[in-house]
DNA sequence: ATTAATTTTGACCATCTGGTTAAACCATTT
DNA sequence: AAATGGTTTAACCAGATGGTCAAAATTAAT
């Protein structure tokens, strides 16, 4: 029993998942997230009480993939240089599965600011772990001292970007084909790698 | 009397892109849009048809700013070096101006992608003639030959992702401090410009 | 001044949407 | 087998929302 229990309010939370990132909160419908999870429209609101518990639910789920697990890859003992391919090509890839989710993040904060807030306790985001990393490696003298901030700020931002504009530039660029595009964003993670080194490379 | 019509219609079209704008197509309402431009909700109708139409004035009037005209700036007499510093400049100028518009070009070009064909067919986006400078520069040899469309993507990225993403960065990496946080773009202005030089000076 | 055309309004409508309720269903316990 | 407690459903509701319409107000033309 428990397991259908939690089979319910799991079909619940990937079909409101779905819908919410698809549309966002306000073009999301209730009935819609039902009808994907199969099941009666009052039982969404037997598990979650109204759209906004629900919201935050899902919310809460997924925000975490967008600042990167992958910092752990940080932690392990590898070379700082294979430390930084390793997360550069984790990131891209993590983003290339789930491409819409970055816009519905960022879409979402900003017409409500109070979601970061608490997203931000729940995860324990602290760039300051690698940016700490990244200054000892400075100090020490085996990287160019160079500001951490922008650094990081670029790397993340050489990451995330071109996925969150994919429908423009797979327009823009390569004139729709996605295989193109696809092929873009692999090149990438050598790219971006050797963008960054060339900054910080002595 | 062509005057009160403009005025009307600009009234109405300047309430509907802020309404828009914050609010997203599905979040925005017709109600509220009337009352910010003073007027009645059936006027609306009365000049643009429908939601859908007033929308679509709305974004083919604000595509334009994301891809930037500044590449007019391209066009001029300057040095490569001094046309990308003018560039990055006004770019995250521009940017700063407008910080929600990013995120809402970016929203409903997900959801709706035709919005984006004919918005580029109206706009005369071809980042072809920049790409084509650039490869000349580099075939002159002034600079150091590196993938054209990669060097673009990154400088696009690294002047528009700080801005999309402004409410983390405020948080994240500034406690939330607003003043932080605009001394940091101040900033970018400069290290953005670094990095792309680091990437391509010989 | 009268008419004609355009612009603006208040009232109204159909539909959609989030949410509720009371009853039915089902598994477990007694 | 009866009672209990959690789960699921169909039917329903109130408010919001995009959109319409006929009449009023304003402007332009004769």
């Amino acid at each position: 029993m428990k397991e259908l229990e939690k089979s319910t309010e799991l079909k619940i939370l990937e079909a409101a998942k779905l819908e919410f990132i698809t549309k966002g909160f306000d073009g999301a419908r209730m009935q819609q997230i039902a009808t994907k999870a199969g099941i009666n429209k009052a039982l969404l609101h037997y598990y979650f009480r109204n759209k906004e518990n629900l919201f935050k639910a899902v919310f809460g789920n997924v925000f975490g993939d967008f600042f990167p697990k992958i910092m752990t890859t940080f932690q392990s003992e590898l070379s700082f240089f294979e430390k930084l391919r390793f997360f550069i090509d984790g990131y891209i890839n993590v983003l290339n599965k789930n491409p819409k989710l970055p816009v519905f993040i960022l879409h979402e904060i900003q017409h409500r600011p109070e979601l970061l807030l608490n997203s931000l306790k729940e995860q324990g985001v602290n760039p300051k772990i690698i940016a700490g990393m990244v200054e000892a490696e400075m100090v020490k003298g085996s990287l160019k001292p160079v500001p951490v901030a922008h650094l990081l700020v670029n790397m993340l931002s050489m990451c995330i970007f071109p996925v969150v504009a994919a429908p423009i530039m797979r327009e823009v660029l390569f004139d729709g084909n996605e295989k193109k595009y696809k092929n873009f964003l692999e090149e990438r993670k050598q790219y971006v790698y050797e963008f960054i080194i060339n900054t910080i490379k002595k």
